[in-house]
DNA sequence: CGGCTTTGACCTGCGC
DNA sequence: GCGCAGGTCAAAGCCG
């Protein structure tokens, strides 16, 4: 199974976080390219588009929430706040951030188990990006994976890049 | 009617 | 210890 389905996110037009407001929750690009290679093979270099992943927290997010250990989060150009990632969500809180004049969105994943949460919010220098922070991982398939798989053994060609990640959870 | 969104209240952690 | 900010809950309303 694996620990972070990345390929709905490449078609991004986004470059690297370069705001120090983000230092405080993600780690330096550098290392998070690493680790965000590491964990899903989640970093791309398409021709003129990067998409960078920054990692915080592999291990545990400081709480008691252990099942929450991985957070990723990326800032993507987009109209929309919300990214159709092929996974449901439903919204559970919505709050006013003090530095950002956005709100923040809060969303869970809906799948019955599954305790994956994740934070939207547009970037607070320019709005037409909105970031986006995944905390924990699917313990199942998006829906659309599913088809994604089915197309890719009808086309195996139809798709350029697909989430590949370390065999890691594959048990 | 069921599922989802909205929104105010409440809880918790952290800094001063 | 207190206040602030962030995160979550839950009730009410809306929509398909």
């Amino acid at each position: 199974m694996p620990d972070f389905e990345v390929s709905d996110y490449l078609d991004l037009d986004g470059s690297i976080f370069d705001d120090d407001r983000s230092s405080q929750s993600m780690v330096s690009s550098e290392k998070g390219m690493a680790a965000a290679t590491e964990l899903s093979g989640a970093t791309s270099k398409n021709s003129n588009r990067q998409v960078i992943l920054y990692i915080k927290c592999k291990n545990g997010v400081g709480k008691n929430k252990s099942e929450l250990g991985v957070r990723v989060a990326f800032r993507m150009k987009s109209e929309m706040e919300v990214t159709d990632d092929g996974y449901k969500w439903r919204k559970y809180g919505k709050k006013s951030i003090k530095n950002s004049p956005n709100p923040r969105n809060y969303y869970k994943c809906s799948n019955v188990g599954c305790n994956v949460k994740k934070r939207i919010e547009r970037d607070v220098k320019d709005q037409s990006y909105v970031v986006t922070t995944y905390e924990g991982v699917h313990n199942h398939e998006t829906p659309s994976m599913v088809y994604y798989n089915q197309m890719s053994i009808m086309a195996p060609n139809a798709w350029t890049f697909q989430a590949s990640p370390p065999s890691s959870s594959s048990t």
